[in-house]
DNA sequence: ATTAATAATACTATATTGGTATCATTAATA
DNA sequence: TATTAATGATACCAATATAGTATTATTAAT
C-alpha cells in the first residue's frame, strides 16, 4: 500500500526533532545536526528541507550560522501539510482509462464514493500535528 | 497521491461490467468481450482476471466456451478485497529508517495514529461493494 | 482433431522513488 | 576582504514499481 513515501517520512522525523529541540535550545538547525541525530541520508534530507522551506513550512538561513527553523508552531503543522508537499493532494479520485480525461467523471459512482472517503481521510490527517507526535 | 493503481481500477471496471451483465444474460464472460466493451488492454486485463481468479474473486473456465464468472454476489465483493489483490493490505503504517525493521515500532506515536486511521479507511472501503457501483 | 478459451511465465518499456554530486549563493567573522 | 560554513538550484544516477506485451502450455467443447 505504501501510503507515506520516504521523503514524507524523513520530513516528519526532521520536523519532530526540530520541534522537540526548539523547546530547550536555539531554534535554528543545520542539516548536519539533524542528519547526525536522526541518522538520515544527508543530501537527501537537505533536499527535503529545502522543499519544506520553499513550501513555507520552514524558514531557511543561508551562510555561516545558518540553517533551518520552523515557521509555525508544531501545533499548526499537520500531516496533510507535509504529505501535500511531497505526494500531492490527499485525493483518492484519480480516474484512468488510457490516460485520457475520463468522460464519466461527473457521473462515476466510484469517484463519488472515493471523494467522500478521501475527504474524511484528509480531515483525520489534519488532526495529526507535529506537536501531537512529540 | 495515486491511491488506486491501474490494475485495481481495471479490475473494478471488469467486475462492475460482469455484475451488470450477469443480471440479464449468462454469467460467463470472455476476456475478449470485456475488453471490447470496456476498452481495456487485452493482455493486461487477462492477467488481471487471472489474478482475481487465483485469489478467489472469480472462477475461471478453461477451454472452448470458457471464460470467467463471479463467484460471489456483487454485494459481497468490496473495494478492500480488490485493492488487497493488487496493492496489498490497506495499511498506512509502514516505517522506513534505512530499510531496516524499526526499533521504535512499539512506541512510535505516528504509527499508532496512522494505524487507527488506516483501520477507519479500511472500514469505509469495505462498505463500497461492486453492487453499490452499478 | 480442431478450435476457442484460460494458465503460466517471461519479457519490455516507462515512470517513480530514493539518493548522490556539483556548483552557485549567501552571510558571519576573523 | 578573504575565509568559512551554511543553504539553493539542478542535474544526475540507480533501483524499484507500474503498465503493458508476447509466448507457449493447458484445457474443454464440438
Ligand atoms: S470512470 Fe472515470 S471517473 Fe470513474
Ligand atoms: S519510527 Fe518506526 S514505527 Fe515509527
Amino acid at each position: 500500500m505504501n501510503f507515506i513515501s520516504r521523503d514524507t517520512d524523513y520530513a516528519i522525523r526532521a520536523l519532530v526533532y526540530m520541534a522537540k529541540m526548539a523547546k530547550k535550545k536555539k531554534d535554528i538547525f543545520t542539516v548536519d545536526e539533524i542528519v547526525k541525530e536522526e541518522r538520515l541520508p544527508e543530501r537527501f534530507l537537505r533536499r527535503i528541507l529545502q522543499k519544506l522551506a520553499k513550501k513555507g513550512v520552514l524558514r531557511s538561513y543561508k551562510g555561516k550560522e545558518g540553517g533551518f527553523s520552523l515557521i509555525n508552531s508544531p501545533k499548526k503543522i499537520t500531516l496533510t501539510d507535509i504529505i501535500k508537499v511531497f505526494q500531492g493532494e490527499v485525493d483518492l479520485t484519480n480516474c484512468f482509462l488510457k490516460g485520457k480525461i475520463c468522460p464519466n467523471i461527473r457521473t462515476c459512482a466510484l469517484r463519488k464514493k472515493l471523494k467522500g472517503i478521501g475527504r474524511g481521510l484528509d480531515r483525520e490527517l489534519r488532526s495529526i500535528t507535529i506537536a501531537s507526535l512529540l
